[in-house]
This record gives C-alpha cells, structure tokens and sequence, in this order.
DNA sequence: CTGAAAGCGCTAACAA
DNA sequence: TTGTTAGCGCTTTCAG
C-alpha cells in the first residue's frame, strides 16, 4: 500500500528506530545518517501516519471544539481565533456543533474522547453536573469560552458580562435618560440573558432608580425577533428613551424597527448593542456597543489549553479579558 | 490506564474479539452473549479508541475540510452545511483556515492527509496543477466546494456564477437603464471576480450595450472597500443608475456609500447584491440579491463525499445547484 | 457463534 | 549514534 517507515528504512539501510528519530526532530542522529534518511523519505514521498503515531504516543495533536453555531457571526470569529493559535502550536482542530442542546454537548464530548482528542475547548450556553461529570470522565484538559460555570472548577476565558452590561447602561444613565429599555436573550441564558440583564439591574439601583419590567423585552438573539421586541416595547404608553440590546445582531434589528416606525436614532432614541461583531458598523447610524473581543476570547482560551496540554505551570486558570464601550452613532455624541 | 477491549473481555468472559464484535453491531452474536458484553462495558464505562480502531481498519470517519475564513459569514454558513450532514453520517470534521494562500491550502492537504481523513472538502479560490498533484498524492476522495477548476476532473458542488451574474444585470437592464456599474472581487479571483464579471459583459453584450470601463470599480470582499469602490464610481461624470455588486457585504458598503453621498436607494441608484447572506435583510432598504445557497453548497458537498467514500456508484460528480433572484427593495418595484 | 492470532504503522524504552 | 523489541488498542481473517 502506502509506503511506511519500514519502507524508509530499507531505502536508507538503517533501522526504522532511526527513521522514527529523523522524522520527530530528534538531535542523536548523525548528519550523514539523516541526510540519507532525508533522501530516502523525498524519494518514497513518505508521509507519516498520524494515526498509527497518535496510538503509540497517547497524543494525537488534536483538540475538539464545541461550538453552539459555527455559522453565527460571533462564534465564527471566536472560532477564527481558536483555530488560528492552534495552528501556531500545530494542532489540528475537529470542530462541532452543539446548537445550545444538552444531550447533544454531552454526546459530542464523548465522541471527541474516543478520537482522543489531547484537549476540549468548549463553548455553549452553561456547564451542568452532567456536563462536568462527562468532561471528567478523562484526564484531558478542559477549557471554556464565553462559557458559564457556577462552580468555575474550570479554566474558562470570558468578559465580566454583568459589568460590561452595567457600564453600558449607566453611560445611558449618565446621560440623563429616565427610561431606558431593555431587548434582552433568554433569562435562561446564563451569559446573554441572565447576566447582561442582572448588569442593567445593577446599574438601575446603584443610580437609585426604579426597575419596571415593561421595559424589558425578550428576543431570540435573531434580527427578527428584535424588530418584534421593539415593537412590544413602542406600544406601552410610557416609552423608553434609550435602549440596551444584549447582542449586535439584535441591535440592528432593534434600529430598523425603531426607524420602520419613523422614529429617528439616535435623536428619538438611543441604542447600545453589545459584541461588536463586524456588523456594528454595518448599520446606519453605526452602532455604539460594548466590546466583546471574540477573536481573543478564542485566542487566549486556545493557548491556554496549550498549556494544560503541555503540563505547563498556569498560575489562573479563569480568565477575564477587559471590555469596553465603543461609542458610534446610534448614541448622540 | 483507561479500560480497554481486553478488561471488557475479561469481565464478560469472552474474548476480545467478541467483544469487538458486539461494539461494531456485528450480528453474529447470540444475544445472551451480547448483554452480558454490553453490561460489561457499561460497567467498567468503556469507550472504544477511535485512533487504535482507525490504525487496525484504516478508517478514520474523519474528512477534512478546508476553507479560507471560516469567520467570513459566507463560509461558516457553508461549513454550517457541511458540518450537519457529517454528523448525519458519522463523520467528525477537521477544520482548517487556508486565507486563500496557496502554500498553506497545499501543506494543510497534506497534514489531513497525514491525519488519515478519509476524504477532503476543498474551498478555494482556484485549483492549479500543484494542488491537484498534492490533492491526487492519495487516493482519499475530493470534492470542490464553491470552487473552480478548470479541467473538471474533480468533482464539485457550485452554482453557475456566470449565468447567475448575467441574470441580475439582464434584470436591470430590462428595466431600463443604459448605465450599469459593477462593484467586483479582483478580477484574479477565478469565481467573485472573473466568472461574475463576465457574466456582467454577456449580459450587455446580448443586449447590444457597450462596455464602459469607468464603470467597474474592484473591492476586496470588505464592506469598506465597497464604500470607496462606490466613491470611485461616483466620482466620475457619468454616474450609473443601477449597480451590480459581486457579495451582498460589499452591497451593504454600496447602498451606505451612496446613503452617505445623499444618493437615494433604489430611487436615484438600483442595487443588486450576490448571495444572499443574512445580511441581505439587515439593512434598509433591504437587498435584492442573487441567491447562492450556501448551506445547500455544503450539504450536497459533503453528501456527494461520503458517496465517494463509501464507494457507491456516483452518476454526475460536477453537480451545479439552481439559482435565483430575490427582489427586496434595494430595486424598484 | 466464538476464539486465537496476526497485523495496522509508529514510539519508546533498553541494549549495544 | 544506532538497532532491537515490545507494545499502543483495535479489526479481521481463519479455524473450530
């Protein structure tokens, strides 16, 4: 069949011990030796079986990502970040999705486990019991991503969400607005829903004021479903003055029913989305948002699972990268 | 270390073959035989090793797919496609970044093909000889997603981009307009460039009209090198009435840019876009778009692979998927 | 229906 | 510096 080390060896007139030893870099060969190793593997077009070298090693320089959605705009970048730091340590990526759902993340580490994945980076909405136990049933380092856990016995890679959400929404306070509205992801939702929500409460009380949930509408992180929360939002008699959106996609939706119904933003009403994704300044007015850098959630979360990977001393596994308020032109200057 | 084929065996009592037996669905097990295996292996939480399994049958269930940025919201849609019907076949995916560079496109074929994928899903640009050489280096099946290649002898999943280019500017030359500007990829990029552009020159040319090169400004796929590309246009005297743009990103970039000038769409300016990515209803006025149907590009692709990989007879393996036009409101009524 | 045994292609002691 | 030799955990004949 395909041509093997024995092949090489033969070529060269040496063991395959010392083909192995030229292909893996190692210093204890004699130049000539490996020179003529060198040739014989061009001449063969020999091609190293990782597979047959992942089972004899125990280290397959793989790793398993668990992404809810590859094709949102979030997550691909997050993933664009994951993937590009593993290239730079030379591991290989098996991508999946989850899509949020329980039984299939649990399924999904399983699978990875029995490729023999040396590493799980895993995003998606919160890390149960279940999920733990699962993540356990093996030595290889976990590492999450924009991911919640109570217990943070993982090493994890986020924003603070509550402050970056409260920040957002005291600059709205700052600047005067008595009302402001909220178009929120689930409450369900540890990160998006519950998180952001809990900063925009927090922001309320420690500025004294009142919260009143005809405020807050419930969107389903899609452009539609925010162009309705809008809605539901304009038909009570008291109207916000300024909204907070817990995602960008939703914040463009949110601009759009604002302007569908002729209200002007950010004259009539402001808005603060929050991610930044590319589409932040893919709207007219450009939307002011809250930083989220996916790309170095991605990154940094990738390199640190390199490190778990290479038994490398980690002084923190929880990680919590800065966020900040990129104003545009949907809040008035 | 972790449970292997033998402790279930032994805690059965049976051999190790039958083992395998049971845990590869092989009938030929009396089903008094198969339970007590099968709570063996529960027991002990026994996972079978994907590596030592792949080594000893030469089958991974793993496919290589590689693509230039799978941040870009057109391609994680595609992957989107290609990852579902993966799962539905058993198949874990490895994803690799190529950017479009060739060099990279070239080593990333022959990691996976050290991997032991047992097919590969390319996305590209272009495939010239050397990547057909390196492609060919094995005998793992291949298929061309979104991508050209000249010589056809591998098999792919695209839409007709002349034809579809030529459909949209035939649309806008049929409601009258005598100057139509064109937003391009490079032109020396063999699908967004060039096959789009010539589908832009058959439609006028079957129409009796002039080729005016001042109308044909080139982008690089951002949305802000198409608000400059439309700066271009607009610069000269004899400003187009419609544009055509080859990605709905860069349409965005147009309609704002000519938002920007106080040019009204579509009443002083008609826009047509090119894929119909979800951003085609995120901006207003929404877009009228050619619809490329990415998820399905990926969903047949991977389809036709594992055809491929399991060897079943396959009639066509240069499958050419239907196209259309969307009308929102970036066009006329 | 079940077991024994020979690899799959490579790494990693251990010797020499 | 190089070679020999066990495995790694599983699939797959081939017997029985």
């Amino acid at each position: 069949m395909s041509t093997t080390i024995y092949d090489v060896a033969a070529e060269a007139g040496v063991s395959m011990a010392t083909v192995s030893r030229v292909v893996n870099g190692n210093p204890n060969v004699k130049p000539a030796t490996r020179t003529k190793v060198l040739d014989a593997i061009q001449k063969l077009e020999y091609r190293p079986n990782a597979v047959a070298r992942g089972l004899a090693s125990k280290r397959t320089t793989t790793v398993g990502v668990i992404i809810p959605d590859i094709s949102s705009i979030f997550f691909s970048e997050l993933a664009r970040g994951i993937e590009d730091i593993a290239t730079m340590y030379k591991y290989n990526i098996i991508l999946c999705n989850s899509d949020n759902n329980k039984e299939k993340e649990i399924h999904l580490v399983n699978t990875l486990l029995e490729k023999q994945v040396d590493g799980i980076l895993f995003m998606g909405g919160e890390i149960t019991e279940e999920h733990a136990e699962q993540l356990n049933r093996s030595h290889v380092p976990v590492v999450l991503a924009a991911t919640f856990h109570e217990d943070g016995d993982f090493p994890s890679v986020n924003i603070d969400y509550v402050q970056a959400a409260k920040d957002a929404v005291m600059m709205l306070i700052d600047k005067g607005h008595e009302r402001i509205g909220m178009v929120s992801g689930s409450l369900e939702d540890p990160v998006n829903g519950y998180q952001k929500f809990r900063g925009y409460k927090d922001a309320l009380s420690s500025k004294g004021k009142e919260f009143d949930e005809s405020l807050i509408a419930i969107g389903d992180y899609t452009y539609d479903s925010a162009i309705e929360a809008v809605q539901q939002l304009l038909s009570k008699d008291n109207r916000p003055s300024a909204i907070f959106v817990a995602t960008d996609e939703m914040a463009l939706g949110v601009i759009h029913g604002l302007q569908d119904q002729g209200i002007n933003v950010p004259e009539d009403v402001e808005v603060v989305g929050f991610d930044n994704t590319r589409l932040a300044t893919m709207v007219r007015p450009t939307l002011t948002t809250v930083v989220q850098p996916m790309y170095d959630i991605g990154a940094v979360s990738m390199r640190l699972l390199t490190k778990y990977m290479n038994k490398e001393e980690v002084s923190d596994g929880v990680v919590v990268l800065p966020h900040r308020l990129e104003y545009r032109n949907s809040t008035k200057a």
